[in-house]
DNA sequence: CGCTTTTGACCTGCGC
DNA sequence: GCGCAGGTCAAAAGCG
């Protein structure tokens, strides 16, 4: 009986238990249920600012084309008559982050790519750039490679017609050194390098071979000379030097036009600088590389992390101050057929100029930072794609080649989900992304090819850039 | 041994 | 024409 009565008891308890399981499970579920309510409720708050904010930012934009509208009704002669588009000074800005002062011509051509893309609906990202690109036949590609500058000119033409970066890249292989003697009587493209760097010189995928090293004047510190050693007969040239106020910072000018492709990690970078460029404004975007840039369309977008850069031609961007604080050392042949380009990558991006490249460009996103660290991989799409060989061919680089693959998953990542918030993270990756060396060095190789690449193709008709002038 | 770096000489363009 | 400065060449040296 005490057994029975025992067990009977046991079952009370068990049963008592499971209710009050049961008990404490309702009450868990109410207590979700309830966390729901308030992050729906938030999301709603939420999404209610950011219409508030996309509405405002369509105002402020609607505004800025008005007075962009305006400022070209009265001049219209500079932008129809191309042959009036060179500037007396020819100087260009490409700025990235730095807003320059007074509404010039080509913030009205910059404009007007913006807008064209916004018609699209600024969906065109890496990843799906790469997928969805208009794929071009083996043949077709080797016959663009091959045709002549009027073809691919008119190929450019197309407003918005995406070119995959790598085809970009390629663009330059047909610039071998057979074409070197049409470049002759043109400008010869550089970009120079401002960074700051612990190095002798900056890691940026290529090899380089020094040739040779010189004392510059005004500059206690040597200038060493490499020339590319990727493929043979590569045009490519850089000159190295530390800056003789600040000895942390190294110059590199990059000069030519590579004739091979190059390393993935450069390779990735042409296009985020390009897009970078374009994004930028990519003032001369009608008449010199903007036009190359402008092909680019949205590639890339999503590297705005790069809004922080100064980005600029010399002279344009700059004033009077900074060309001298920038450039403490003798432009390279001042005098001689150059255009300059001048990164410079050894300040800080400013916040402001941060959000006014975030208001410009609407699809721009920080919401998915999702740096994949060590285990980034390259998306399907890429290496099914145009990057394949390269990653072959550059296996024995991982640490670049990871570097890089974590930037462009993040571009991929960014583009995918549009949003605008966050950007003080923005701000921080793109510290974190333009203070590394490799970064700046590959987006210098890459910029110079692309520029260079450009160059040689516009021949003559090409605009010149920055203050070496004739 | 082959490749890279060093370094003095040479070339070239520009200003006076 | 001369001098200067930047850029390149090429032989010698260094290095793995």
């Amino acid at each position: 009986m005490l057994a029975f009565k025992g067990a009977a008891v046991k079952e009370e308890v068990c049963a008592a238990d499971e209710r009050s399981v049961e008990v404490g499970k309702e009450e868990q579920l109410k207590n979700t249920k309830t966390e729901m309510d308030e992050v729906r409720e938030e999301n709603d708050r939420l999404k209610t600012i950011l219409a508030h904010i996309i509405k405002e930012y369509q105002h402020l934009q609607k505004q800025y084309f008005d007075v962009v509208q305006q400022e070209q009704s009265k001049r219209p002669l500079e932008t129809t008559n191309p042959s009036d588009v060179e500037e007396p000074d020819e100087l260009v800005s490409l700025s990235l982050g730095t807003s320059s002062t007074g509404q010039k011509k080509e913030d009205v051509i910059s404009t007007k790519k913006e807008r064209e893309e916004d018609g699209k609906g600024l969906t065109l990202g890496l990843g799906c750039r790469f997928e969805g690109t208009r794929k071009r036949s083996p043949d077709e590609h080797e016959s663009n490679l091959c045709s002549d500058s009027s073809s691919e000119e008119a190929n450019e033409e197309e407003p918005g017609e995406p070119r995959p970066p790598t085809e970009i890249l390629m663009m330059s292989l047909g610039t071998g050194d057979d074409e070197v003697p049409q470049q002759l009587p043109v400008k010869k493209a550089r970009v120079t390098v401002r960074a700051r760097c612990d190095a002798p010189t900056m890691i940026d995928g290529c090899q380089w071979r020094k040739y040779g090293q010189k004392i510059a004047k005004g500059n206690p510190c040597p200038r060493a000379y490499y020339r590319c050693t990727v493929a043979a007969g590569c045009p490519v040239r850089k000159q190295v030097q530390r800056c003789a106020e600040d000895m942390s910072i190294l110059i590199t000018t990059y000069q030519g036009t590579h004739n091979h492709p190059l390393p993935i990690s450069a390779t990735a970078m042409a296009s985020t600088a390009a897009a970078s460029m374009h994004m930028s404004g990519s003032s001369a975007s009608e008449q010199g590389m903007g036009e190359a840039i402008g092909s680019l369309s949205s590639s890339s977008a999503a590297i705005t992390s790069l809004s922080g850069l100064n980005f600029g031609l010399l002279g344009s961007t700059l004033s009077a101050r900074q060309q001298s604080s920038y450039l403490p050392i003798p432009s390279p042949s001042p005098a001689s057929s150059y255009s300059t380009i001048t990164l410079d990558l050894t300040a800080p991006p400013s916040s402001t100029s941060q959000l006014s490249q975030l208001g410009r460009f609407p699809w721009y996103s920080s919401t998915r930072f999702n740096f994949p660290s060590s285990e980034s991989t390259v998306p399907a799409s890429w290496s099914n794609g145009y990057f394949s060989h390269e990653s072959r061919a550059y296996h024995d680089r991982p640490s670049q080649d990871s570097f890089c693959q974590s930037i462009l998953q993040k571009a991929i990542d960014t583009t995918a989900a549009p949003n605008l918030n966050q950007h003080p993270l923005a701000d921080t990756i793109a510290k974190a992304i333009t203070s590394d060396p490799n970064f700046q060095s590959a987006v210098a190789a890459a910029v110079t090819s692309y520029v260079g690449d450009h160059r040689s193709r516009n021949g003559r008709e090409g605009v010149t850039h920055g203050p070496a002038e004739d």
